[in-house]
RNA sequence: GCGCUCGUAGCUCAGCUGGAUAGAGCGUCUGACUACGAAUCAGAAGGCCAGGGGUUCGAAUCCCUUCGAGCGUACCA
């Protein structure tokens, strides 16, 4: 626990006590304490901490809020909190400015943590899986594929520093329908590009990558499938294909920064048969009834609108049927909890695939599923619209060659999953010096730049400032900058129990603010021996604390730029 | 039709487990480089939080409703 959650549990645990006291002595009425918030004030003029119990107890009071809070304080013992002061304010916050030393503790605790600095416990160790992009081996990575990956491996960080033993996965759709589909594609495409003249398919993918994959083909094995028998000429182009296209994912994601512990194949679970074993586990459940020749869930009872076919009337199962085996497999690893990162479109997904858990003796609740709103791309003024099988779109690969990994990452990562991202592709090309990621790094490069400084001037950077040096930090811009590196494990905290990785790209936004904030307006690199020292003791934690961050969300700190 | 998500500054977005005067970036306007990096800073202008009702000490936030946008509603995935 960090210095600051400790200061604040102990404040609130003492505001329990004074609410308590005042109930013993007869001057609140109330049957049981609210839950109340302690927490920073919008306006820090207001001081650093502050409680809403007074007016939370208005209503079991039946008293003015200000009249409780009076009551409140007046029955608080403040010694041992670092409470200098204890305030009443607007219409009834208990509003507290804390001793000024107390702030200054955080900077050896991060000179010490240095990278673990933010971490917190609240995982415990449990195993957690991040499932995340799992796009259709059919095609090439898009818009929306970068946003989840961005999305999804900043998740795993932040779950990583929460705690939890994080694994991150992608699911290979290497099987059914949209895999046949793809097969007739490359058949046609094999055949047009050996001078015959056939058809391509209405639901074909018409990406032009896929021509390219052909001919790669052609390149190594000349036109030999020709003369194949049809099922085995499909099967050998789409062996090779989805091989090739795999490749290409794998290594697009890893220079987008990815790295996936597990690449799980929905083939391996219609071969071992848990397709079919899992089907049968719900049948045994009651859940199973055959309609017209096919295999139905009942999913109404499991909270869907309506029922759900699993096995078709010919023989061959459902994407649906695979997806709950393959989350069954989840559980049946050892997962604690299991966390998906789904496009919008597929929402209707949601309570069924729950549902199925629920009903396979699993808690639904172990299971989260974010959904994230898809991204439009904008070009030329003009809505792009996206899609696989119409072969238009913005590979992430071209996204990354135009606008950079980590401008790329950066603007994802800003947006909450639930808000539709625009996308403007020139305004993101021409703006590119504009994207807020620079203000970040730049602060980055710009505190490193203060470190050679200091060291060409032979001073000593590798310093522990002590208590008394580090009371000098005393100027607004020093302690608003060390209240918010106080605040990261905090920020860690909340953001992986909400799973909401923006939280922690607004946070690196303010800190570096702060930072410009205090540079343009103190000096580091002066000749007072305790000043300096403090100083450079607070650069070196704003320094790491940038880069710890940066590292959750994929972004490079540069040290220069 | 029904269901899910969304609607906040000119633009792109935060804030939504109810709290004080609704924030940031871009754009616009005023200032600051003979000081550790001006990719920066200090300041100004800009809002019926889509509209209407309700809940309460208090609503951008919760509930109802209207309007608008996106998505879903296949023996597709």
């Amino acid at each position: 626990m960090s210095l600051y959650e400790k200061i604040k549990d102990k404040i609130y645990v003492h505001l329990e006590e004074a609410a308590n006291l005042a109930r013993v002595k007869g001057q609140l009425a109330y049957d049981e304490l609210p839950p109340f918030v302690l927490e920073e004030p919008r306006e820090r003029q207001l001081g650093d901490l502050a409680t809403n119990l007074a007016m939370i107890l208005t209503k079991q009071c039946r008293k003015a809020p200000r009249d409780i809070a009076n009551i409140i304080l007046e029955n608080m013992e403040l010694t041992d909190t670092w409470i200098a002061k204890g305030e009443i304010a607007g219409p009834g916050f208990i509003n507290f400015h804390l001793d000024s030393s107390w702030l200054t503790g955080v900077i050896p605790e991060v000179l010490l943590l240095e990278d673990k600095y933010g971490s917190v416990d609240i995982g415990k160790g449990q195993k957690l899986q991040v499932e995340f992009v799992s796009a259709n081996p059919t095609g090439l990575l898009h818009m929306g594929n970068a946003r989840g990956a961005a999305l999804g491996d900043s998740l795993a960080a932040i779950l990583t520093m929460a705690g939890y033993d994080v694994s991150r996965e992608f699911y290979i759709n290497d099987a059914g329908n949209q895999i046949h589909n793809f097969a007739l594609s490359l058949e046609a495409r094999y055949l047009q590009q050996l001078g015959h003249d056939v058809p391509f398919p209405e639901a074909g993918y018409h990406g032009e990558d896929l021509i390219k994959t052909v001919r790669m083909i052609i390149e190594k094995d000349g036109d030999k499938y020709i003369s194949m028998e049809e099922e085995l000429r499909r099967e050998s182009l789409v062996r090779q294909a989805l091989e090739e296209k795999l490749q290409d994912i794998k290594s697009t994601l890893e220079d987008f920064g990815i790295f996936y512990d597990e690449w799980f194949s929905e083939q391996t679970l219609h071969d071992s048969g848990y397709v079919r074993d899992t089907t049968s586990e719900l049948e045994k459940k009651g859940y199973i009834y055959e309609k017209e020749g096919a295999l139905w869930l009942k999913s109404t009872l499991l909270g869907d609108e309506k029922d759900e076919v699993l096995i078709r009337s010919n023989g061959v199962p459902t994407y649906f049927a695979a997806d709950i085996a393959y989350h069954r497999h989840k559980f049946h690893r050892g997962f604690h909890k299991v966390i998906n990162i789904w496009g919008a479109d597929h929402h209707g997904h949601v309570a069924r695939m729950k549902g199925s858990m629920q009903a396979l003796g699993y808690n639904p609740d172990s299971l989260q599923i974010i959904l994230m709103q898809l991204v439009r791309l904008i070009q030329g003024g003009e809505v792009v619209k996206m899609s696989k099988r119409s072969g238009q779109y913005i590979t992430l690969r071209e996204l990354m060659d135009e606008v950079g990994k980590d401008a790329a990452r950066f603007y994802f990562i800003l947006r909450d999953p639930d808000s539709p991202v625009e996308f403007d592709l020139d305004l993101a090309k021409s703006q590119s010096a504009d994207n807020p990621v620079y203000y970040v790094q730049y602060a980055h490069a710009r505190l490193c730049s203060i470190l050679r400084q200091a060291t060409e001037q032979g001073y000593d950077t590798h310093i522990n400032p002590d208590k008394k040096q580090l009371s000098l930090l005393s100027s607004a811009e020093e302690r608003e900058l060390l209240k918010k590196i106080a605040d990261l494990p905090g920020e860690i905290a909340t953001s992986a129990k909400m799973a909401e990785p923006h939280r922690l790209a607004r946070y690196v936004l303010d800190l570096a603010a702060l930072f410009h904030s205090f540079y343009n307006s103190q000096r580091v690199l002066i000749e007072d021996n305790d000043l300096r020292i403090a100083r450079l003791g607070l650069v070196k934690s704003t320094k790491q604390v940038l880069a710890n961050i940066l590292g959750i969300l994929g972004v490079s700190a540069p040290e220069r730029m």
